[in-house]
DNA sequence: TGTACATCAGTGAACGCGCGTTCACTGATGTAC
DNA sequence: TGTACATCAGTGAACGCGCGTTCACTGATGTAC
């Protein structure tokens, strides 16, 4: 039956907040439409009265995880408003995010997998990671204003970027609980050595 | 009809060969045992003469891409004995690397896929991982003897390896060249800095 | 060395299942007057 | 404000398809004598 506007909207917004839960725990591929329209109280059914494919909803998905990611930093960085970038580390590269796949880094949790997907998706992770980039960089320059930093700090983002995802992705894929430690905490060392530097 | 024990074997050894480069390109969830054995110049049926289930493929497909990994680096550092980190650098960090999925690194090709799967895989991620980190150590420390490395040395490779493939992940899920090459250039001058400290 | 037979790698079809997508239908919502 | 009707979000079943796995069968290989 019709719903209202407003609760149709609702609807959608409840689907790709758990598309972009279940994306991550599952991999685009390891979850079909059927459990994410469950998963959001909906049957199959309606799901082509929101999106035109599953890709259009990665899409959305993969932005909303993005977006999620970005309060999960600023809430990091309220909480210890003296040592902010120390606040990220903390929590990017700790034991729990590595087992919070569905909640986590959704370049860590999809990386391979959006290496493989179209130019949409790929356009929601650079739109994502910019944004990170843009984060990372006040943090190191200690700036609050919203102009755009210099190519230094611009090229320090990038390097603490690239080491915290490798680090995460590497304590993922291996099962001795030390080691998988051992690449947190080294790069965590190495993060704040790239910014200090 | 029977095949001699010579040409099962070698059978065999071309599915793995083929998966590990199919599981590479495509994930392995988006790969299927049909194109997987038509591709080793099999057919479906032969595939459980072989291997126990798709997972096993998996483990034994895992093996082989760190093995061939491994033979790349080799021939990276004999081509360069003057600067044998460099010349690692120099193709792991590459757009050639970056474009080739299929031939490249399967921590960046799979990660994301490995985090899901069960412990054999992750064991065989671990163990070419550690491999993997006992050679960077020694291109690091300019040591040709097989004993462990010290315990800096160590974490020198773990920071190096976490950057590189941090590095190559991100170059490979955004859309703008320039940023992706950025990624790139950005690690290749960090992995420098790590290695020299 | 030669023969009889057991073994088993590979074939090709079938199994049940879940996938992404489509569609006729329902009935409350939104609109026109 | 009240009524008549068009709209369309959601339902539930169906579509064709490819998946991982199983199986009866084939016939060359390997073994026993």
């Amino acid at each position: 039956m019709r719903v209202s506007r407003v609760q149709a909207e609702e609807n959608r917004r409840t689907v790709i907040n758990v598309a972009s839960r279940l994306f991550r725990e599952h991999g685009f591929d390891g979850i079909g439409l059927k459990d994410l329209m469950e998963g959001a109280g909906l049957t199959q059914g309606a799901f082509y009265k929101q999106f035109a494919s599953k890709e259009d909803l990665a899409v959305q998905a993969s932005g909303k995880a993005f977006e999620s990611a970005t309060g999960r930093w600023t809430t990091a960085v309220a909480a210890t408003p003296e040592d902010p970038l120390g606040a990220v580390i903390a929590f990017y590269l700790s034991a729990g995010h590595r087992e919070e796949r569905m909640d986590g880094c959704p370049i860590v949790a999809l990386g391979s997998d959006v290496a493989r997907q179209g130019v949409d998706v790929k356009a929601s992770f650079e739109d994502g990671i910019k944004a990170h980039l843009d984060r990372l960089g006040r943090l190191i320059s200690q700036t609050q204003d919203e102009e755009s930093p210099d190519e230094e700090t611009r090229s320090k983002a990038m390097a603490v970027l690239s080491t915290m995802v490798g680090a995460l992705t590497l304590s993922r894929v291996v099962n001795d609980p030390d080691l998988a430690q051992a690449f947190l905490d080294t790069a965590a060392e190495q993060v704040r050595k790239i910014a200090d530097a």
